[in-house]
DNA sequence: TAGAAAAAGTATCCATGTAAACAATAATTC
DNA sequence: GAATTATTGTTTACATGGATACTTTTTCTA
């Protein structure tokens, strides 16, 4: 429980870290992080970013869907979902149409052209995908994923 | 593998999310927001952050450790280093001193300041690393700090 | 031992993300 | 049916975190 924490470069004395490598949010936080340098590694020498090429991979798959309904499903607050989406909607990958049933909402599609872009990288994307499963096989992979899934949708939504 | 996802709230539209619930970048991204969430939701009430506390955590367990090598274990790059040290040392909780055999460089020893602060969250802290277990019993739990630790340090750190 | 290369931190600028106050529309309530 | 309340999204102001280029010190090399 208080092992040493082997560390990147390896060179480096060992770090002690003790209650903190029994914390769920401090390893998904670690792992995150490396996750996400993985990713822009591998999309070095694009514009592509996570968030935006998961928001079109949404909208793909459920065109219509609400602005609202989006952010919650991906935990994107409201304000910085306004601003994702008016850059997707600049670089014409997304319309946003209003709904004559309840006009405070905003529907979202997938242009041409955002679906063109998505095909060029989708590939890409499932590759990064499969690569973060390093260390990993397909029997340890499916439990993980598993247990992520059951945390993710168990974890305390509200108490006001 | 298509299954439609229980989004928060529950009174939404399920969303389909397609390969990315067999993405473990995904997953963990999901996972790592909603537990800051529940962070910042305990700590309402006060000052501290988590990048903070865990940094203090570790300092107080590793007395005189170089700001590199924090920030190496840690996942936290140099610039955005400097910048948290900055802040601690102003709110005289860290304390910097340059060892004379490597003046490059620089140990980070916890002021009794610190100390006292860390001490006062310790409990705090720790229930909310409890509180993230939610849904999960112990074998699981164990089961995925396992494979997380498993993925953190056999993610491919580097090639340059 | 000079000079080049590497390592540790810092400063500046930019991207990502949030909180709080606000505007517009819809649903409730009296 | 007018007044209140809730929902949806935007704006503004700020916090968090990273990339790049730079300074200082150390180490390596010729």
């Amino acid at each position: 429980m208080n092992a040493p924490f082997p560390t990147g470069p390896s060179t480096d004395e060992p770090v002690a870290l003790g209650a903190l490598t029994s914390s769920v949010g401090f390893m998904l936080r670690m792992c995150q992080t490396r996750a996400y340098d993985q990713f822009f590694r591998e999309f070095q020498d694009t514009e592509v970013r996570p968030g935006e090429l998961t928001l079109l991979w949404v909208l793909d798959l459920n065109p219509g869907l609400k602005q609202g309904s989006v952010g919650r499903t991906l935990n994107i607050k409201p304000a910085h979902m306004t601003k994702l989406i008016q850059r997707l909607v600049r670089e014409e990958f997304v319309e946003r149409r209003v709904p004559p049933e309840d006009r405070r909402s905003i529907q979202l599609y997938l242009t041409e052209t955002g679906r063109d872009y998505l095909n060029r990288y989708r590939e890409r994307f499932l590759a990064v995908h499969r690569a973060e499963r390093v260390g990993l096989n397909d029997a340890e992979m499916a439990t993980l994923l598993a247990l992520l899934s059951k945390l993710n949708f168990q974890e305390a939504p509200e108490c006001p």
